[in-house]
Parts: C-alpha cells; sequence; structure tokens
RNA sequence: GCCCAUGUAGCCCAACGGAAGAGGCGUCCGGUUCAGGGCCGGAAGGUUGGGGGUUCGAAUCCCUCCAUGGGCACCA
C-alpha cells in the first residue's frame, strides 16, 4: 500500500464539477437506484405456481435460468473483497441473460449452523443465534450495497426453523429409505419389509448374522435387520474424534496432518456409535454421472480420486486355527480379501487383517502353534509374569494399533503385527499361510484383509522382512528394475532391496495353477479371476476409497434428528407431524470439554437440555416416553438442498413443489433425469465435500421421485481466488498491510523498518483485509464490481491492488463525462446517424462484449467496453456531441458489469424506469467489417513488408496485389519461391531458398 | 512420490497456429492548472520461464527440465 491508499477521503475538491462522476455522486446514485430497485421489485423472479407467481404472465416466451452462488456461511469477521468476486460474476451474468431474454432465478442465502458459526459465538460468549443473525445483518447490508440483483423474497438461512425443519424432513426420508443392489436405486424401506414379509426376499447375511429366518424374528430383531439397510444408520465405527473442538469430524474435515480442518486441534482415532450415510452405495453413479455435468475437469478429477475406485478381486480363503497342518487342528471361517493383483496370489505367503477385522476373535487361536518365532508374539507389549496366549497378543496389539492411528502421514511407516495363529491355505499353492493382524491394513477399504504378496507388494514386503517371512517372485522383474537396483536377473529374491510392482515375465506356474506365461498383467489378471470364479474362490470386484459419511456431531449448532429411541435402544423417526424438532434454548451449549486422553463417551450439549431429552409421543400404541437423540447434524447437512428451498422457499406442506422444481431445474430438451442448476459458481475449497454431498441427498431424492434431475448443479465454475500482499516484519510477525509505505526503488517498509513482502489468502491472520466498505467509500460500488471484473478471468488467482482501481474509476468517469455533462447534469446527445467509423467501433464493440458476457470474460468485456470508451472521448471530444444510438448503446452494455450508473444514464437520456430488461444491443457484423485490411507479408516467417487489400479479397486476388507490389520483387529476386502461403485477411507467407 | 493448473513489459492481464499487445496500474514527456491533485494527449518498456521438436509460420501443439499454486498419498 503506498500514502494514497490512506487517503480515505473521496478524491473530490471544491472545484470539481458538481456531476463529475466521483465517489459522492456514484454513492448518491447507488443508493438511488438501490432504494428504487427495492420499491419496485425488480428482481423477483415469478415461480410458474404458488405465492409467489405473480407477473408470470409477464415473463411468457423467456426461457428459465437458475444462477447459483455457494452458500456462505456468515463470518463474524465481515467481508473483505475477496469475498464477493463470484457474487459480482453471477450477478454480471445473470443481468446480461435478463437483458437478452431470459427468465433469470437468482437469490441468496446463509449456511449458518455449523462450527465456524458456534466457534463463534463460543469464543464472543455469545448465543450463537444472537451472532449467527447479526453477522448475517452486517453481510447483508455489505452485499445489498454491491447492488445485486437478489430476489430477496426467497432468502433462506439454514438456522431458520421453516427450513431445518425440511432438513429433517429429507433425513427422515434417507432413513426411511435402502438402497437395492439390483435395481441400483434407494426404495423405501416399508417396501424392504413388504419382500421379507412376502418371503421374495431374504435378509443378507450381513444384516441379520444370527441367521434366522425373517418369520421366526421377533419385533426387535427385525428392526435390527431393516435397520442395517437404511441408508442412515447407527454404526459403531472408528471416528476421528477431536477432543479440542468436542466434537468427531467426517474424514473429510481432517487434513492430511491428521488435524481439524477448523481450528488445527488434533484428532485421535477411536470407536464410537455415530450416525452413518450409506453414500458408498452411490459410489458408482457418483462417479460414472460426472459424465453428465458440465464442471471443470479438475474438479471431476478431485472428485474421481476421493472415489477412488479400483480394479480387483475378493478372493476367499479357508483357515485352519491354531496349527498350520495336523489333521486335528479346528476350521476358522472362511476370509475373503480384496486385492488389484489376483495374478500373483501364487506369491501370497501370509494374510494381514486390520486389527479390528470383525472375524480376529474367531481366528485367534487358543495357544501358539509349536514352531512360533517369538518375534511374531508381539512380546515387547508383554507385562512381566502374564500368559502370554495369542489372545493377550492380539488384545495388546488392538490396543497398541487404536492408540496410534492418528500418527502423521509421511513419516517412515514402520512394520508392526501380531501373529493370530491361525493359517489361511492358499488356493493356488495349497500353502499354509500365516494370519497377522497389522495396522497397515485398513479395516474400511476393500475387506479389511489382504492376502501378503511380498515379493510384488513394497508394504507386504517391510512386512516380510520385518517378521522374517518368505518371498517367493511370481514374476521377473524387467531390466529396469534390475539396473536400477544394480541386480542381475540371476540375483536371488533376497538381494532385492524393494519389491518389484512392476510387469514382468510371469514365471512358470505350480502344478494345478493358472498358467499366466507369456502374458501380460491384465489377461495374467483375468486368466487368474476366470481360474477363481471356476474353482468358487473368488470373483472380479471394485472397491471404493470413499468410506460412509459419519453425520452426527456432539455440538449444540446445528439441525436435531428427527429421530427418539424406545427402551430397545434402537431408533424410530419421529412423525412428519411432530417435526420440526426445534433446538432447545440453552445458556450454556458449550461442548463438554474432553482430555485428549479421556476415553469416556462424548456428552453433546443437547443431553443436558432439562426437559427436551425425552418426550412423550403416541407412536399407534398410545402415549408412551422416548429419549430423544442428542447429536446434531453436521454443517453440510443445510446445504445440502438449499438450491431446491429457493425456488420454493414458502412452501409448508412440501419441501419444494414438483412442478416449480421442473419448471427450474429440469432440460427443456434432454433425456430423462437432464438438468439441475444452469451455473453454479464457488469456490474451488468445496470440490470434494460439499458438492459429493449434495450430489448424494439429490441422487437419493432422485431415486425417490422427489426431484426431477439425476444431478443437481450442471453447470459448475470455480471462481477465482483474490489474494493480497501480506508484509512480515524482522520478527516473522505480520504487521498491518495498510500502513506499509512503498520505497520509490519497491522496498516495503513499516514505521520506518524494512518488511519483507509476502502474498496470501485474504484475512484477518495476514493482516491485509480490504473490506468492500472503503472501497465504497473511496470509488463507489460500480467501481468495484468493475474492478473485480477486469482484474483477470474470473476462474484465475490474482491479487489484489487497491492501486490499480483507481483505473476502473477513470473508466466509469469518462463514460459518464461522454454521455453527461458535468457542469449541468444534462445528457450529451445528438439525434443523428453514426459515421462509418462510429459504427464499425460500436457493432465490433458489440460483437465481442456480447461473446465475453456469454462466455463469463469479464476481463475482455470490461477491455473492450474502455476501448469504446476511449473511441468516443477522442471521437466526439468537448464540443461534439455522440449520436443517441451510440449514447444508449454504452448504457445497454455496461449496465451488467456497473448497473447503477448504467440505469442513471439510461433515465438521464430520457427513458422512465429500468433497464434491467431491455434488449442488450445486437451487432451488425457487415457495420463492424473494415473495408480495407492490411496484410502482413512474411519471408520466411519474418515480416518484411505490408500489404493493403480490400477485406473481401480472396487468395488469387492477393496473389496478384502481392506479385505487383515494389518490395515483392525485392525479397524474391534470385531466390526461388518454394511456397506461398496465403491466408485471406490474416497473413502472407512466402518460403524463398 | 503421483496427478492437475499456471508461467507474456516493473505489476495485473489480452492475443481462432498467422505482425508479440486489447485493456488497466506504474514510469517518463507534454497540455490544462498559481501549485498540487484531478483530467487530457503522447512515449518508453520484451530472449512470451529454459531447452528441444512439429510447422511456411508456435505465446498457442508435442517432449523435457525449472518455478509457483492446488489435489491425492500405507487404499491392498
Amino acid at each position: 500500500m503506498t500514502d494514497k491508499a490512506e487517503a480515505t477521503t473521496p478524491p473530490v475538491t471544491d472545484a470539481e464539477p458538481p456531476f463529475r462522476y466521483g465517489a459522492r455522486l456514484a454513492g448518491e446514485i447507488e443508493q438511488r437506484w438501490q432504494t428504487w430497485w427495492r420499491e419496485h421489485g425488480t428482481y423477483a423472479s415469478p415461480n410458474p405456481t404458488g405465492p409467489l407467481s405473480d407477473g408470470f404472465d409477464d415473463i411468457t416466451g423467456r426461457a428459465p435460468f437458475f444462477v447459483l452462488d455457494m452458500f456462505p456461511y456468515p463470518s463474524g469477521a465481515g467481508l473483505h473483497v475477496g469475498h464477493p468476486l463470484g457474487y459480482i460474476g453471477t450477478d454480471v451474468y445473470a443481468r446480461y441473460l435478463r437483458m437478452t431474454g431470459r427468465h433469470v432465478l437468482h437469490s441468496f442465502g446463509y449456511d449458518a449452523f455449523g462450527l465456524p458459526a458456534e466457534q463463534y459465538a463460543i469464543n464472543t460468549g455469545q448465543h450463537p443465534r444472537v451472532t449467527t443473525e447479526a453477522n448475517i445483518a452486517n453481510m447483508r447490508r455489505q452485499l445489498a450495497r454491491l447492488g445485486l440483483g437478489h430476489d430477496t423474497r426467497r432468502e433462506i438461512a439454514t438456522t431458520d426453523v421453516p427450513y431445518y425443519r425440511w432438513t429433517q424432513w429429507i433425513f427422515k426420508k434417507i432413513f426411511d429409505s435402502w438402497y437395492d443392489e439390483d435395481l441400483d436405486r434407494a426404495r423405501p424401506i416399508a417396501e424392504l419389509t413388504a419382500e421379507f414379509d412376502a418371503g421374495t426376499r431374504v435378509p443378507s447375511r450381513q444384516a441379520n448374522p444370527s441367521g434366522r429366518p425373517w418369520a421366526e424374528l421377533d419385533a426387535a430383531a427385525r428392526r435390527k435387520v431393516v435397520d442395517g439397510y437404511r441408508l442412515a444408520y447407527l454404526a459403531e465405527g472408528l471416528v476421528n474424534w477431536c477432543p479440542g473442538l468436542g466434537t468427531v469430524l467426517a474424514n473429510e474435515e481432517v487434513t492430511a496432518e491428521g488435524r481439524s480442518d477448523i481450528g488445527n486441534y488434533p484428532v485421535f482415532r477411536r470407536p464410537l456409535r455415530q450416525w452413518t450415510l450409506r453414500i458408498t452405495a452411490y459410489a458408482e453413479r457418483l462417479m460414472a454421472d460426472l459424465d453428465l455435468v458440465d464442471w471443470p475437469d479438475s474438479i471431476k478429477q478431485m472428485q474421481r480420486n476421493w472415489i477412488g475406485p479400483s480394479e480387483g478381486a475378493h478372493v476367499t480363503f479357508a483357515t485352519v486355527v491354531g496349527s498350520a497342518e495336523g489333521p486335528g487342528a479346528p476350521a476358522g471361517p472362511a476370509v475373503e480379501v480384496y486385492t488389484t493383483r489376483p495374478d500373483t496370489l501364487p506369491g501370497a505367503t501370509f494374510m494381514v487383517l486390520a486389527p479390528e477385522h470383525p472375524l480376529v476373535d474367531a481366528l485367534t487361536a487358543a495357544a501358539w502353534p509349536g514352531d512360533t518365532p517369538d518375534g511374531w508374539k508381539f512380546g515387547e507389549a508383554r507385562p512381566a509374569g502374564v500368559d502370554w496366549t495369542p489372545a493377550a497378543a492380539v488384545a495388546a496389539y488392538r490396543d497398541f494399533a487404536g492408540q496410534r492411528s492418528d500418527r502423521q502421514r509421511g513419516e517412515e511407516f514402520d512394520r508392526t503385527g501380531v501373529f493370530t495363529g491361525a493359517y489361511a491355505r492358499n488356493p493356488i499353492s495349497g500353502a499354509a499361510i500365516p494370519i497377522f493382524l497389522a495396522d497397515y491394513v485398513l479395516l474400511g477399504y476393500g475387506t479389511g484383509a489382504v492376502m501378503a504378496v511380498p515379493a510384488h507388494d513394497q508394504r507386504d514386503f517391510e512386512f516380510a522382512r520385518t517378521f522374517g517371512l518368505p518371498t517367493p517372485p511370481v514374476l521377473a522383474p524387467d531390466d529396469a528394475f534390475l539396473a536400477e537396483h544394480g541386480l542381475s536377473s540371476n540375483d536371488p529374491v533376497d538381494a532385492w532391496p524393494v519389491a518389484f510392482s512392476g510387469e514382468g515375465e510371469y514365471l512358470p506356474a505350480p502344478p494345478g495353477a493358472p498358467v499366466l506365461t507369456g502374458l501380460s498383467k491384465a489377461d495374467a489378471v483375468k486368466t487368474t479371476v476366470s481360474w477363481l470364479e471356476a474353482a468358487g474362490g473368488g470373483r472380479a470386484a471394485r472397491s471404493y476409497r470413499l468410506r460412509d459419511w459419519l453425520f452426527s456431531r456432539q455440538r449444540y449448532w446445528g439441525e436435531p434428528f428427527p429421530i427418539v429411541y424406545d427402551e430397545t435402544g434402537l431408533p424410530i423417526a419421529v412423525p412428519d407431524e411432530v417435526l420440526p424438532v426445534e433446538l432447545p434454548e440453552m445458556t450454556d451449549f458449550r461442548p463438554t470439554p474432553m482430555a485428549e486422553d479421556d476415553t469416556s463417551d462424548p456428552v453433546p450439549p443437547l443431553a443436558r437440555a432439562a426437559g427436551w431429552t425425552t418426550v412423550t409421543l403416541d407412536l399407534g400404541d398410545g402415549p408412551r416416553e422416548y429419549r430423544r437423540e442428542t447429536n446434531t447434524m453436521p454443517q453440510w447437512a443445510g446445504s445440502c438442498w438449499y438450491y431446491l428451498r429457493y425456488l420454493d422457499p414458502t412452501n409448508a406442506e412440501r419441501f419444494v413443489d414438483p412442478e416449480i422444481e421442473r419448471y427450474w431445474m429440469q432440460a427443456a430438451d434432454g433425456p430423462a433425469g437432464d438438468g439441475g442448476v444452469d451455473l453454479y459458481v464457488g469456490g474451488v475449497e468445496h470440490a470434494v465435500l460439499h458438492l459429493l454431498y449434495a450430489r448424494f441427498w439429490h441422487k437419493v431424492l432422485y431415486d425417490l421421485g422427489l426431484v426431477s434431475t439425476k444431478e443437481p448443479f450442471k453447470r459448475l465454475f470455480n471462481q477465482g481466488m483474490i489474494q493480497a500482499d501480506a508484509f512480515l516484519d524482522s520478527r516473522g510477525m505480520y504487521v498491518p498491510a495498510a500502513e506499509v509505505t512503498i520505497d520509490p526503488d519497491g522496498a516495503p517498509r513499516h514505521e520506518g523498518e524494512p518488511v519483507t513482502r509476502r502474498s496470501g489468502k485474504m484475512g484477518k491472520s495476514l493482516k491485509n483485509s480490504v473490506t468492500p466498505d472503503e472501497m465504497y467509500d473511496m470509488y463507489g460500488a460500480d467501481t468495484l464490481r468493475v474492478y473485480e471484473m477486469a482484474m483477470g478471468p474470473l476462474d484465475a488467482d490474482r491479487p489484489w491492488r487497491t492501486d490499480d482501481i483507481v483505473g476502473s474509476h477513470r473508466f466509469l468517469q469518462r463514460l459518464w463525462r461522454n454521455l453527461v455533462d458535468e457542469a449541468t447534469g444534462e445528457p450529451r446527445f445528438v439525434d443523428a446517424d453514426l459515421d462509418d467509423e462510429a459504427n464499425r467501433a460500436l457493432h465490433r464493440a458489440i460483437l465481442a462484449v456480447r461473446a465475453d458476457y456469454a462466455g463469463l470474460r469479464f476481463n475482455t468485456a470490461v477491455a473492450r467496453l474502455i476501448e469504446l470508451t476511449n473511441f468516443v472521448s477522442k471521437h466526439y471530444g468537448d464540443a461534439r456531441r455522440p449520436p443517441r444510438a451510440l449514447a444508449e448503446a454504452m448504457a445497454l452494455m455496461i449496465a451488467p458489469l456497473a448497473p447503477h450508473v448504467a440505469e442513471e444514464l439510461w433515465s438521464r437520456l430520457g427513458h422512465e424506469g429500468s433497464l434491467v430488461r431491455e434488449p442488450f444491443p445486437v451487432g451488425d457484423e457487415s457495420l463492424a467489417a473494415e473495408s480495407t485490411v492490411t496484410l502482413p507479408v512474411q519471408v520466411n516467417g519474418k515480416v518484411r513488408f505490408t500489404l493493403s487489400v480490400p477485406a473481401a479479397a480472396g487468395e488469387d486476388d492477393i496473389r496478384s496485389a502481392l506479385t505487383a507490389h515494389e518490395d515483392y520483387a525485392k525479397y524474391t529476386d534470385g531466390k526461388t519461391v518454394k511456397r506461398l502461403i496465403i491466408v485471406p485477411g490474416r497473413i502472407v507467407n512466402i518460403a524463398v531458398a
């Protein structure tokens, strides 16, 4: 920042003409038109039906277009100039669309539940309801000054009780659904129980571990079975427990460093019973349907990475417990593993289960097999004097693994584990291979068990070396591998420093095994899978990195679950008539503080709400008392469906009227299920979390017939981030950027001391925030809008420079001065036709600006309008006035970018009312065309002279003009013209030898 | 380590494979002005990150390296 930036007084002096476009006049114009728009409901978009349908008949013939901004949370710090970038972008585009015949829906709202709002409330010692409402009011004020054309009748906040009532209702729909793998869609749970009752479907072994027939199960047992099918279910699982926040977090809210996304507190893994949403049922569709949407490739790639599909096979291993051989050894349960390399199955020399694998107890032997090496017994954990059985060792190891699973990434992973005393039978080699537990195998991925092929997998290799297990190769390494590690093809596998995981020649197979010699890896995988399928020991399978979505939080400021429990402890959804389940008023809403090593269950704040935790309901068998669920939903819940509520925000009967939903969401022409929000603009930080969750909810609603499109957001656009310089003093502390001065040689100083410059996100922590309010005062909102759009492409990150914004202000000032007399305020125009040069300038600008607006290239649209303005300044200088047609076109063309000044110009040019729905000027190619063009003539790629020809000249005309040109002979005499390239209207290139 | 994006004038950024420059900031010169600021007119400013290739012609397409930003990373 230079000294100039400190001058917050507007650049206005006594000598300034009364109608010069400066900060004072801009402010007056902006306030006046914002009031006018509000009073006339200019941006209200009528629905086809329902309470918001007034005026719908007037928009006949206008095709609907739904523009959406990502839902912000109302921060207590207020907005800085980086925040509204996307909001301005959508507003410019929406205004352009209104002027080109579209019926635009554009509203706004606040994602006001959740951790950021609650942390702010806790830090300031106020109730979150109070701080949230104050923050929303401040944000609304700041945004209103920008002149955004929102239909404010549709504004919502997730914390509004009438809104979260429907969030709870949708949760109930998810709870009351199950995923039918055969039909590949969600169905109501009632259809599942009907099929069980009719005997047309039998509960899966997983949902019904007892295996007893449905008909013989009592009511509670049946409920347990059905609960195992629900898309929202309670599960005991390893969760990300964050004592610092007093809550658990979703995987997506934990950083790669094992800390909370919010607040950067340490996160620990521990088992807890939590609400979980079965998003993994949709993994395949969430992958495949990315092909249906128009999103940036990078975002699609991030979603694909997150879902993380892999192709492989499930292979079943028979087991024996307590002894490798021996006819007397008892058989254990079969274990299924997931592998992407079934071709290496002959080389599997041991098996590893995740420490929490459900079959561990069944596989743990009563005593160590006779030849068990001491190193397999996890003896380091053995307390003195304890009888060290496999069960004791396994328990000790599970405890150990649970403690340390929060270790940091990027570290060397050591290989720890314990032998269970059980063996598995390798289906190909027939060998008995030991079964270990090790924490490098994760319960949540694949089947939670792996066949370890140490020769060809680095993790298995390291484990085998640590535990002294054999590493027989299945395929011979390629030359590159040998060369890299200084090996020859004769060297034994013991000489390998690492596993060979590439492709190579398969070694001869043992008798009875599938023959892979000479096959590629892909063919070898196929051959082995076919062999396994024939032998009944395996099948092809896909696996996903994606996990089910942990959906409860031990916090106050969220949607309460519409769930109660009866004496069985099983969950029951409350009837729709009881919705909403309102948050109880509490004076102490803080999470219960927990020590990091506390192993007791977290206590949600709602569990302390006296008089709320139990409720008397009549669920069909008379009034009885039920216990409420005291967890709340995560912040993401409310943002999973807000775009649908914008469509029909006041509906008390439905979450959205189907007719209104179809009108705005369904593609006019396209296959069934096509459509979605026409343009969704937001930051790349939501690439995975919000966009994946919202797609999941939308697909559930689609399966249940509640929405008409397969995807919520047809087109996605990521706006860039505005960054700003920050300055560090000699101690490495940030100093306020606004107080930094720049020496003439460019060196930054703060209070006389040199400081170092660093670029970063604008914000409190870097002390480099610039607020929109400051910019309104200095230049007005229109200038801020134009500057933010002119800085660069909408999707690019760009650095904020307060010094640069003056250029956008001067532009609007020149534009104004061309059209309005600065001394009198009278319009400057004549009723006369444009000359050819002015017509060319105007129509070239119209054609370019239209295309730029339509393509979201607002930076180049600004440049073209500046160009035209500069032309008008020169062409119609002080004395002359521009023709009316030119003046009006300029007012209309600037309107999307600078709506206030455009309205003012439009009205001073003699029009009544607003130009918001005036037709955008249409360019004429023939008027824009030059009559003659100057073609550069290159000789061997270098420009040597130019050629003036009629614009319409064809190749032959140009050739004759060229050969007649005096310079032609100069460059070709005595040389051979090898080739002559003529691109009419563009260039001529002579290739000579 | 793997994947993606971006490198153009002091700075922010334009440029269907066709003359390196549309627009803005800054700098310098001039005009207006008592002066400053503002406004107006003009000018300077380049190895398009480096190297190689394709092409009549490359900022643009391909390969490679470098820099910056982002995503993923014990996922069997």
